[in-house]
DNA sequence: ACTGACGGGACCGCCCGTTTGT
DNA sequence: ACAAACGGGCGGTCCCGTCAGT
């Protein structure tokens, strides 16, 4: 595949927008070109795999998205893993407030949906929660925390994560996130 | 809708599966009703409203499995809210595993694709999330815990869950289901 | 497959007269549907095998059509090999002529672009082509040819006939027919 | 037209054998492209007419290999013509069994589909088909037949020969076209 | 002489829901 | 309670041809 074009920048964050959404079976082709903007005829000169490509290149996005906001959650908690965690939740919270909990986990919808239909799809999904965990495990053994229990906090913390956002969505509220981030901080705070 | 023959239920169940397989809307009614060996001819007969009928009666058919899961391993706990987490847990994972990782949660993968687009099935969702919060909520009080903390308590407890889930299915393995009850078990203990 | 309703057989001999004159691939089903007046919903209900069994349907129904063809050259030949070749060539001619050369052998295009591609079509023509053959065959020995000969000859003038379509439409007169008849009766009277 | 390059003489033959294999609508551009290794980018360059311009000079490119093949035999027969017709007709059920029966004539296939559609196609098929003629009436006639008989004798020798192109390919082998030699020896033999 | 990107239409398959007739 | 048939729209895919930019 040749270098991505504007166009079809627009259009992979465009999919991932609505397959988090709507989820993969849910959203059309027709839709994402037409409200990303991006061409129709030379679709299949970008993704010559066809709407599974499309979709994976949306799950990157999306991953890579949530790498940057955990990033900067880390900048600003100048090492104390339970402002992170706050911060990031805060964060996520707000993110689906504000889109009326129309917003979700970018992974989450495709990989429900897709796996184990798409096996390119489920290693892209997992790859992606992978990096999500590596990333937050990192960083709470940088904060002190042994390299064997932070896995298992970080790995917890996804866990937690990924399910308040079916439950806030189903429920149209936040409650699910502010009580999951209030039990990692606890299990921050009983090292 | 008139009484529920047999054949109904099985088109239920079997749409209760396919449905926590490939999602909403990856499943169509062909194949459920062809799986399930109901009639197809009289399907408009039970459920006049159509498929989204049927996926919201999918949803509490799955969502009282669950139920009656959890209510299995309270009778086997013995009062004891650390054998009930671990005995939930591993049940579950089994279950993932003698699907070779197709199962799923009956709910989520239909509220992530079917919220908000559809009132109807995100309020079956959200109510049968709520259902097994108050189950399991209702026996941590029965166990002594006190009522404001077994409600976070049940809340965390089925985030983790569905986030296990979603996180199992990616990786084909029960890794997740694991540390999300070992979490469980530390938080109920620093009471 | 059920009994065949009445707009199934305007399909299916729609179908047998686009393939005949743009081939299989050049022919849309929408076209098919359009011209045959035939419903569009049901059209996976009666061919549920789509395209490849509606052309296979096809290519049964303009083989039947020239084995009732054959039959009533037969009929008016009166026991006369050679009556019955000139009968037969003549009737063919005269139909292409009508349809401007754009009518053909309802069995070859479909033949020579679809084998060996498709199994199935390639199975359905050359059943059509033994057909054809089998009644000359014994149609010969009933007039007093010996068997093998008679066999052999089938095959030619089958042979031959297929070939002089495809001349007949490229050059657009009738020619090939009549030459291809002259050469028949001419190892007719061999005998 | 431009002269022809290299990488264009690689497209024509290329689009020859396809061509005869799938037929005309059966055959993307885009394989033929593929499949040559010529560039994708200048082709309208090379063949500003689209694909029908590559088709038709694709039916002379196969047309005259036909010639060139019948030379060939006419060479070798030292001036007998059943030797001629006995050897060029070894040539091509060879050349079809090596082929596992996948190849065809270069000109029948497409006519059948684009006649009378493409006029243009119809003309390059047909002066293909009188160029063969043409060949071996002359042959014939220097072998000494009369030229009117010649005439008679070329054209049954196509028509059979495309005619047992059809049924060879649909039956998966030779009988056709032995049967088809056999018929031509015996007419020349009639003299 | 050659290329990447694009335009927009057509393809077949399938969908969900309805109607009509037992 | 069930079945056959139908309506019409949308799904992803792929097509051929064009054109600006080297």
């Amino acid at each position: 595949m040749p270098r991505i074009s504007d166009a079809q920048i627009r259009a992979i964050a465009t999919a991932s927008e609505l397959f988090q959404q709507q989820g993969y079976n849910g959203t059309g082709l027709t839709q994402i070109i037409e409200q990303s903007g991006s061409p129709k005829g030379s679709f299949y000169y970008h993704f010559p795999e066809g709407k599974e490509q499309l979709a994976a290149a949306a799950v990157e996005y999306g991953s890579k998205e949530v790498l940057s906001l955990l990033a900067h959650a880390k900048k600003r908690s100048k090492g104390n893993a339970k402002h992170f965690v706050r911060d990031a939740t805060r964060f996520l919270a707000r993110w689906l407030e504000e889109s009326e909990f129309r917003a979700g986990c970018p992974v989450t919808t495709i990989a429900l949906e897709m796996t184990p239909k798409s096996p390119r799809l489920s290693e892209t999904c997992s790859a992606a929660y992978a990096s999500w965990e590596a990333l937050i495990a990192n960083y709470f053994v940088e904060t002190g925390v042994a390299r064997r229990r932070a896995k298992t906090l970080a790995c917890g913390f996804v866990s937690g994560f990924l399910g308040a956002f079916a439950l806030a969505r189903a429920e149209q509220n936040t409650r699910s996130f502010e009580i999951s981030a209030e039990i990692c901080v606890e299990l921050l705070d009983a090292e």
